[in-house]
DNA sequence: TTATGTGCAAAGGGTTTGCACTCCG
DNA sequence: CGGAGTGCAAACCCTTTGCACATAA
């Protein structure tokens, strides 16, 4: 299983807007940040749309999604399509990618040592990056 | 900052009662859950009692918690006072404790290699439970 | 008594959904 | 033309908060 999903969705000026608006920032931004971007940009676009289209890619996988503490859901356009997880600037956003191997390993080790099967896994690392790591306290 | 904080909170009827039903549950619970579990007990406690009770205990760390996959918090009496993770089963809510060194030095390791400082992780396992594994699609 | 905890209900904040309309194909 | 995609606003859901009342110390 998995695999590239479907490829046929009807390309609109708005789910092109909001493609765009995720390839230029850098970090992960909220469903309303993006809407935020985009209306600021004179892009009109239904908030319901930009969720739309961001659950969307999420499920294509062109997108990452991943949850803050306070539930909101943040999205960001990953360099790569393979499997990978973040390291997130908790100062500034900055997100860095980073592929896990052993962590993979790991989880479906110990899973399977407990009889479980069809593993999947979370992972997200947070800290302060190093420009972050000076001023603050 | 850090450690042990505030152990002296007013015992109180609800609060008892809450963490009862935390103790008797073996799965991750939400608010709702425990409020509801309570509530038919007979126990009638307010339910912005139970989410008050549950952050504070959560703060604690008389209690573990994790978000799940559509926002909502779910939280466990855990057996070990030591930092630990889950893996959960999707089927039936199972949830075992595991210690993961490899994947704490791993993280660590990680952001460090990008200058990140302060690092936290959140890593969670789930899949299907042996039981869960057999007769389930 | 007095501060802390509780209950209720209303407010919040993010996300989803119903329905009519628009636009791609 | 026909259906996927869009917009708007109302609906949802979980969670938090304000305020008066109850209770542990």
């Amino acid at each position: 299983m998995s695999g590239q999903a479907r490829t046929e969705r009807r390309p609109t000026r708005q789910r092109a807007a909001i493609a765009e608006a995720l390839a230029d920032a850098t970090e992960f931004r909220s469903a309303q940040e993006i809407h935020a971007d985009l209306a600021s940009a004179g892009d009109r676009v239904g908030l319901a749309t930009v969720y739309r289209n961001l659950q969307a890619m999420a499920t294509d996988g062109e997108v990452d999604v991943i949850r803050t503490a306070d539930g909101e859901s943040v999205y960001r356009a990953c360099a790569t399509e393979d499997h990978h997880h973040h390291v997130v600037c908790r100062g500034c956003g900055l997100a860095v990618e980073v592929t896990a191997d052993a962590v993979e390993r790991w989880a479906e080790t110990v899973a399977a040592s407990h009889g479980f099967t069809q593993v999947r896994h979370t992972v997200e690392v947070d800290g302060l990056c190093r420009r972050c790591s000076s001023g603050s306290s």
